[in-house]
RNA sequence: GGCGGCAUAGCCAAGUGGUAAGGCAGAGGUCUGCAAAACCUCCAUCCUCCGGUUCAAAUCCGGAUGCCGCCUCCA
């Protein structure tokens, strides 16, 4: 597949170091307080990646890792007066919770960084062996950036540029500006480990070249846009000093997720967890909504889009339940049937997975199945053909796919009837239905429609269309749905 | 200020040299007591603007404008 690369800035070949293997290591979350939609956005895009590779019959091992001792950690525990350790396993639980709920699989390893702080350690004195780093009178280890001739190689950045932005908090001991701190001595009531430097913390960056360390050289490493500078320019900086290797060969980075245009973040406090959006949609749809568009673009998210969203689920998963109706019947004609369409659903079928192998283009790949649903709608309504073998084998083929976008997408692989009722449910309870209340007026209608009074029933379809409860009479007598 | 990204219909969104996928909304039609749902059909001579390269550009190059991100913790 070709992947797009950050370190070259173009789409490459994706070829693991070892033939059939892939190592994948994707920065996981600090935990010191509940995901938004960001971070499921980001997990989502690293899932699928993962996901995708291993249909191709690659062998992947994937490693997220958790940050469970840093400054955010510490301030949260002395903020709601509890222990940094229950914090970080509250938020890593909490992690897994809603991360479960949106079907992300669970990564081959979790390390977490209090579990590496010997191997923090023993990094921090080999950069000092080799005088790539430097320890402080008050117990700082610091990575000298000048050591390291490729800084800047991943973000574009060199260090004469940063100097000018580059700045020195207070009570630092930097022998250069652009310096950052591998160990941090630690201050009063703050977490410690014993280390030759004396009580102290690991930095952030270090954390992750510690835990990456097993599983070099990486075929991927990934992370959020953000992180690209300067957390992942200074992985490379410690651990290519420190081993002389290559720490990964693709840089995978994922867009954000915006509120009006403008990231949504911590710091500008406008970010929805996923439990709030939870509370009012099906995790599937967040699923189908962050993946109908491309990994590295911009996403906005809005209640509006959801809703669309929702909408358009519910299309496919219509025509997945009509197709099984068709199925089930075992009456196929042997009529002539036009190649075109044959030949139509076999290239949306390889069209789908085409689009995923060109930088998972997860976008595009809907796109594709969208194209298919409209096929099979299509087939479903020609009296004559959808009952001819043609269009079974087309049927087929469609299931068929949804299997495909079920195990890579993880999309569309509910059964129909169980997610429509699920849906249903979900909206009933976003617009606030008082159901039995439905339920009588349905009752009453049902009774002017049996005399034939249809200025009563209408009247009555109109007050539970003012309700936002749209009705439609079927043979099999009354429905009812939100309307929208 | 430095570095980087993006700009496609009312909205969302694919498309990286060969003449604009898909979704939502909308219009007309079939169906219906009327509706709704479903299905069918239609809906960008054109891809922010200005130049250039080419037989050919939304796609490549240069410039302009606008928006966003990173440079401090951040998926």
């Amino acid at each position: 597949m070709k992947l797009y690369n950050s370190l070259t800035r173009a789409k490459e070949d994706f070829i693991p170091v070892t033939p059939g293997k892939v190592n994948i290591y994707v920065c996981g979350i600090t935990a010191y307080d509940l995901c938004h939609v960001g971070h499921a956005r980001s997990a989502l895009v690293f899932d699928v990646l993962v996901r995708h590779l291993r249909r191709s019959n690659l062998e992947v091992f994937f490693v997220r890792n958790f940050t469970d001792v840093d400054d955010k950690i510490i301030k949260r525990a002395h903020d709601d007066g509890r222990d940094w350790r229950e914090v970080a396993e509250t938020y890593m639980r909490c992690f897994h919770e809603d991360m479960d709920r949106l079907g992300v699989l669970r990564a081959d390893a979790e390390p977490k960084a209090t579990d590496f702080i010997k191997e923090m350690q023993d990094l921090c004195e080999r950069l000092l062996r080799e005088n790539k780093a430097y320890a402080t009178a008050s117990g700082d280890v610091y990575f000298k950036v000048r050591a390291f001739p490729e800084y800047g190689k991943l973000s574009g950045r060199s260090p004469d540029e940063l100097r000018a932005g580059a700045r020195v908090a207070p009570g630092e001991e930097k022998h250069d500006p652009l310096d950052f701190a591998l160990w941090k001595s630690a201050k009063p009531g703050e977490p410690f480990w014993e280390s030759p430097w004396g009580k102290g913390r690991p930095g952030w960056h270090i954390e992750c070249s510690a835990m990456s360390a097993p599983y070099l050289p990486l075929d991927i490493h990934g992370g959020g846009l953000d992180l690209i500078f300067p957390h992942h320019e200074n992985e490379i900086a410690q651990t290519e000093a420190a081993c002389a290797c290559t720490l990964a060969r693709f840089w995978v980075h994922n867009g954000f997720v915006q509120v009006n245009a403008e990231k949504m973040s911590k710091s500008l406090g406008n970010f929805t967890t996923i439990r709030d959006i939870l509370e009012r949609y099906l995790p599937e749809t967040l699923r189908f909504f962050l993946l109908a568009k491309h990994y590295r673009s911009p996403v906005d998210y809005s209640f509006d889009s959801m809703d669309e969203t929702e909408r358009a689920q519910r299309r496919m998963y219509h025509a997945l339940a009509e197709v099984d109706v068709a199925l089930a019947r075992d009456a196929w004609k042997a009529l002539p049937f036009p190649s075109d369409r044959s030949a139509e659903a076999e290239r949306l079928e390889d069209a789908f997975a085409r689009a995923l192998d060109d930088d998972l283009n997860t976008a595009s790949a809907l796109g594709h199945a969208f194209a298919f649903l409209k096929l099979v709608k299509s087939l479903l309504d020609d009296k004559k053909l959808r009952n001819s073998e043609g269009a079974r084998d087309i049927f087929l083929r469609f299931r068929r796919c949804a299997g495909e976008w079920h195990d890579v997408l993880g999309l569309f692989g509910a059964e129909p009837a169980v997610f429509l009722a699920e849906l249903r449910n979900c909206r009933i309870t976003r617009g606030n239905i008082d159901t039995a209340a439905v339920e009588t007026i349905l009752e009453r209608r049902a009774a002017a429609r049996r005399d034939k009074d249809f200025a009563a029933s209408d009247a009555l379809r109109d007050e539970l269309f003012a309700k936002g409860i749209e009705v439609r009479d079927t043979p099999q007598g009354q429905e009812w749905d939100i309307a929208g």
